[in-house]
DNA sequence: CGTAAGACGGTTTTT
DNA sequence: CCGTCTTACG
């Protein structure tokens, strides 16, 4: 075999198929840990390594950032060079792309600013004020929601039926939604949805354009195709209907088990409908699984054979030594006990060796993790909650890009709000509202009605404050063009009193914000231009993490998929929970079933060790609430599974807590956990203590090394550490210092 | 105009 | 229980 097919050597016969079937529209049905992105990756290469194409004939399409970062990396690893000139990202990245190239099409310049969430609802409310409607009454994030949910349907305002308007604000929500997008036009802004929205749009109605796109794309790949919504399909489809039936080469890769992302607009009716959108398309199947051990692999599958409408697919064990542990069912009193339960386990596997990158705790919602923290601090284990806030999303962070988004674009008035009064200059309501009228007046951006204002400003301090402002920005773009943006940034930040606000606050968090203000100078030299940084930050919300240590990985089920760790604990198995009673609540039987695969998303994340958990009690902001275990636990195959505890579990409860009693099956009011009066609890809380510790006291922690103490609750200490976050701990794990 | 106390509500998340 | 948003006052 030659070198030149050594990459191809390495897949499996239905791996190598779904490689080799270049010509013709191709749907590859991966199951997890069968090699997706192997397969994405390895096709991608051989269409340029066997000449079909040049490098920037393909297009290649993911969700995330990470994704896309990965497949550029395996990609060029392949091709022995740097992968210059792809169109590879992710949907927004790409459509950003071609929309600077078209923007005049729909009424934009190539320069547009694409809005953040928290700009989207501020203009929405602005939109909605001017129409008189009540904010109050009708809140902007419904609106939102549904805009959003128009986007994701491909829907212009103009497209938007009279029959699909909803009760909102009187039959207003069309009239509004133009508005806003009239709005965004003015401001030359596009929101996430649009760059989906207009390039669709452009392409559906600009036949000459789309033919230009025909010509350079011969190949298109696609990943998670499950959970592409409509306008994606949309855009997808006419990109890939090239007018040569033979040269319709679309190749898609899902997974329609772990389609969990509906109620953000995905369609599984995507990748379902697939053959018939594609006549004569090609689907193969992998269904060698290289992960988990062979009990976790029959539970999965087992669990996921509950669902109807699947394309089915069945896993096998692709592993030599794929026997291994039951999968572990534990059902407990109360969630404390639970978090006792995983932490000890996690303890143990920690003395017998285990790296603990190699373990994760997988949640239905953010505010389970909570518990676990709380236990693995109080243990001493190092772990990170993966999803938490980002760093752009930070306040400091949104402030200063701000600041930044103004000296670039002037005409950017919702960025200009956000600062003109930040750090305070004795800029409110009655300075703005001003401004925004004689901005309405003349028809002119915010910060241009802010020179004029700068001038006629009653209040003497308002009108000094406005005029050095105004000033200040005309000195920092002079600099840019002299000293560059990081310069200028550094000096924009200082001379505008921002850094000095921070420098003032005496909050805990106040350094950190400092530093990560510095963090973002520093980031910002890798670009070549300012307008560069401000369209990485906008579509790619994520910086570098910290090198990877040794810590175990808290984080919900979503953002589980797609990760691997050896051992996998899900925990919060129950009725309410998990399934969610909301979801169910809004999605009935649907909704159960994508819930169902979340479920199954999390068990495949195994390799050797997967521990289900329930808990008869559970504290729920604040509030005892019990439940019983979820029916999914009674659709694991008994013999793959191995139950504990229910015999641990104090007299109080049912006889066990397995027990359904005669509710079982259906689900309603009947099934929803039951609120347990708090008294009955309260004695078994621990009896209130006393600490030697007071706020402001200097204490050093073992694992966390010294800090100071901010409060105090009975045994219980909130501290703020010099090397760590501010967190809880029991006063006898730390020692004056 | 800015601050401080009460009401409210609180899956899942990317871009 | 805890963070966010609104409202009331100095």
């Amino acid at each position: 075999m030659s070198t030149h097919d050594d990459y191809l050597a390495r897949l499996n016969a239905e791996q190598r198929a779904a490689v080799e079937a270049l010509d013709g529209p191709v749907l590859v049905l991966a199951g997890a840990g069968t090699g997706k992105t192997r397969v994405l990756t390895t096709r991608f290469a051989h269409i340029l390594k066997s000449g079909r194409a040049w490098p920037g004939q393909v297009l290649a399409v993911t969700f995330t950032n990470k994704a896309a970062r990965e497949m550029r990396e395996r990609v060029s690893a392949i091709i022995g060079e740097p992968a210059e000139g792809l169109w590879l990202g992710t949907f927004h990245a790409l459509c950003a792309r071609m929309l600077r190239r078209h923007a005049e099409l729909v009424g934009l310049t190539s320069g547009f600013t694409i809005l953040d969430t928290d700009d989207q609802i501020r203009l929405l409310k602005q939109v909605m004020d001017a129409a008189g409607v009540d904010v109050k009454r009708w809140p902007a994030n419904g609106l939102m929601a549904a805009i959003q949910r128009w986007k994701d349907r491909g829907l212009t305002p103009e497209r938007v039926t009279p029959a699909e308007d909803t009760d909102y604000a009187g039959g207003k929500a069309r009239a509004l939604y133009a508005a806003y997008q009239q709005r965004l036009r003015d401001l030359n802004a596009a929101d996430f949805g649009d760059l989906l929205l207009h390039v669709t749009e452009i392409l559906r109605t600009h036949p000459d354009v789309l033919a230009d796109w025909h010509r350079r794309f011969r190949y298109i790949l696609v990943d998670e195709y499950q959970d592409t919504n409509l306008v994606q399909y949309l855009w997808l489809r006419l990109l890939a209907q090239r007018p040569e039936p033979m040269h319709r080469n679309i190749c898609c890769v899902g997974d329609d088990d772990q389609s969990i992302y509906s109620w953000r607009g995905a369609e599984i009716e995507n990748i379902l409908r697939f053959e018939k959108d594609f006549p004569g398309a090609k689907v193969v199947r992998l269904e060698s699984n290289y992960r988990s051990t062979k009990p976790i692999l029959a539970a999965a599958s087992h669990l996921i054979a509950h669902n109807t409408g699947r394309l089915g697919k069945t896993l096998r064990t692709g592993r030599n030594d794929a026997d291994g542990e039951k999968v572990r069912v534990v059902a407990l009193w109360d969630s404390e006990e639970e978090a006792r339960m995983v932490g000890d386990r996690i303890e143990a596997a920690r003395r017998s060796g285990h790296s603990l990158a190699e373990i994760a705790i997988l949640v239905r919602a953010g505010f389970q993790t909570r518990a676990f923290e709380e236990r693995l601090i109080t243990l001493g284990v190092p772990y990170r909650v993966v999803g938490g806030a980002k760093f752009y999303e930070r306040q400091e962070i949104r402030d200063a890009m701000a600041y930044l988004r103004v000296l670039a674009q002037p005409a950017d008035d919702l960025a200009f709000e956000r600062i003109v009064n930040v750090p305070k200059r004795g800029l409110g309501d009655t300075a703005l509202r001003e401004m925004h009228r004689i901005a309405r007046e003349e028809r002119i951006p915010l910060s241009y009605a802010a020179e004029t204002l700068a001038g006629t400003l009653k209040l003497a301090k308002a009108r000094q404050a406005l005029r050095e402002l105004v000033q200040g920005f005309g000195r920092w773009r002079a600099l840019l063009a002299k000293e560059g943006h990081v310069v200028t940034a550094a000096t924009l930040l200082d001379e505008s009193g921002y850094t000095e606000m921070w420098k003032q606050d005496r909050s805990a968090e106040a350094p950190g914000r400092l530093e990560n203000l510095k963090e973002l100078l520093r980031a910002m030299g890798e670009f070549e231009t300012l307008a560069g940084f401000l369209e990485h930050v906008a579509l790619v919300m994520e910086t570098d993490e910290a090198a990877e240590q040794d810590r175990v990985s808290l984080m919900t089920l979503h953002a589980a998929k797609g990760l691997e760790f050896d051992m996998v604990f899900l925990p919060g198995w129950e009725e309410g929970l998990f399934p969610s009673q909301r979801s169910l609540d809004e999605g009935g039987e649907k909704a159960l079933e994508e819930e169902r695969r979340l479920a199954y998303v999390g068990l495949t994340r195994a390799r050797r060790h997967a521990i289900v958990s329930a808990a008869a009690n559970r504290r729920v902001y604040g509030n005892w609430t019990s439940a019983i275990p979820s029916r999914f636990i009674d659709e694991l195959p008994p013999e793959q599974i191995e139950r504990e505890g229910a015999e641990r579990s104090r007299p109080a409860m049912p006889a066990s807590v397995f027990d359904r009693g005669p509710l079982t099956g259906g689900f309603g009011a009947a099934r929803r956990p039951r609120v347990i009066e708090a008294g009955l609890w309260e004695v078994q809380e621990r009896p209130a203590r006393t600490t030697p510790f007071k706020p402001g006291d200097r204490v050093f922690h073992q694992k966390f090394g010294p800090g100071t103490v901010v409060a105090v609750e009975e045994d219980r200490l909130e501290i703020d550490f010099d090397k760590a976050e501010r967190k809880r701990v029991l006063d006898r794990f730390v020692e004056p210092g």
